[in-house]
DNA sequence: GTAGGCCATGGAACCGGTTCGAGGGTCAAG
DNA sequence: CTTGACCCTCGAACCGGTTCCATGGCCTAC
């Protein structure tokens, strides 16, 4: 089987090599095999794993977690229930967070209706003071 | 009228004094006099101010956009219609991320359940190798 | 006079993922 | 033998808002 060069498997993945190199540090990926001029060579499904951490953090997971799944998966104990639960709260933390955006939308739609009144009322080159009217909304 | 130690202000808006002297040294809280001490002393609609600050912040303004409107506004340059713009920018990101967050959810509840499928058949102790099956989902 | 609370300063740490920089090897083509 | 595209390492910068640190002055009360 022909072995990759990092910036092989960083093209083919859609990342930077700093990348690659990176989560080689921070152990989701793991060390591999150099040839004989230090350089780092990867089996092909390197790039399926760089592609698969990716989606999993655009899930939420952070470079830690995953690190700390792999690395207790690789000392042979299962991980599995605990990644479900995590999962789960991930799942929350995104509910979460689209319930304070989907406030502040309706706050900021707010905003810009009554500073359309206020500038309809000010003259060009005239002072709105739009933000000062950012309290009274507050309540 | 009295004027206000740092701590009064902070305490009364529900912030630190480091954040208070954070928004002077980044322009958003102008400069203010100083008693024999050399403490600043606040005149009491600081706290409104403030209150201010941390609602647009909540909007999705930056520090930095905040302290340039001011300072257009000190230079005597009415900064409304950009203002207006600028939360019409902030309004598109909020919805952008609205909807980046959504897809993010259906994809995890996606995952949560062909995960708990996958774990169904699993027994315990045994490896699921649920991050596997994250690539799959994908396309 | 000393303890405790407030205030001052400038600079650094934090979060997380990525990128950049300096300084230096490897290798193939022209 | 030089050019250019790779590769290496280690450490630091970046984003933005907040907090923390060391070091020191001020003020009140016991």
């Amino acid at each position: 089987m022909e072995l990759l060069l990092i910036g092989e498997v960083a093209n083919a993945a859609g990342v930077s090599v700093d990348t690659i190199r990176h989560y080689e540090r921070v152990g989701v990926l793991r060390d591999v095999a150099r040839d004989a001029s230090g350089y780092r060579r990867y089996p092909p499904h390197t790039v399926e794993r760089v592609r698969m951490i990716r989606r999993a953090l655009t899930l939420g997971f952070t470079l830690d977690e995953l690190s700390r799944i792999f690395r207790q998966r690789a000392a042979g104990k299962p991980p599995c229930r605990e990644v479900r639960a995590l999962a789960d709260r991930k799942l929350a933390e995104v509910e979460e967070r689209i319930a304070a955006l989907t406030t502040v939308r309706a706050a900021l739609v707010d905003t810009l209706s009554s500073w359309d009144d206020r500038l309809r009322d000010t003259p060009d080159g005239a002072f709105a003071n739009l933000f000062e009217t950012l309290m009274e909304e507050t309540k």
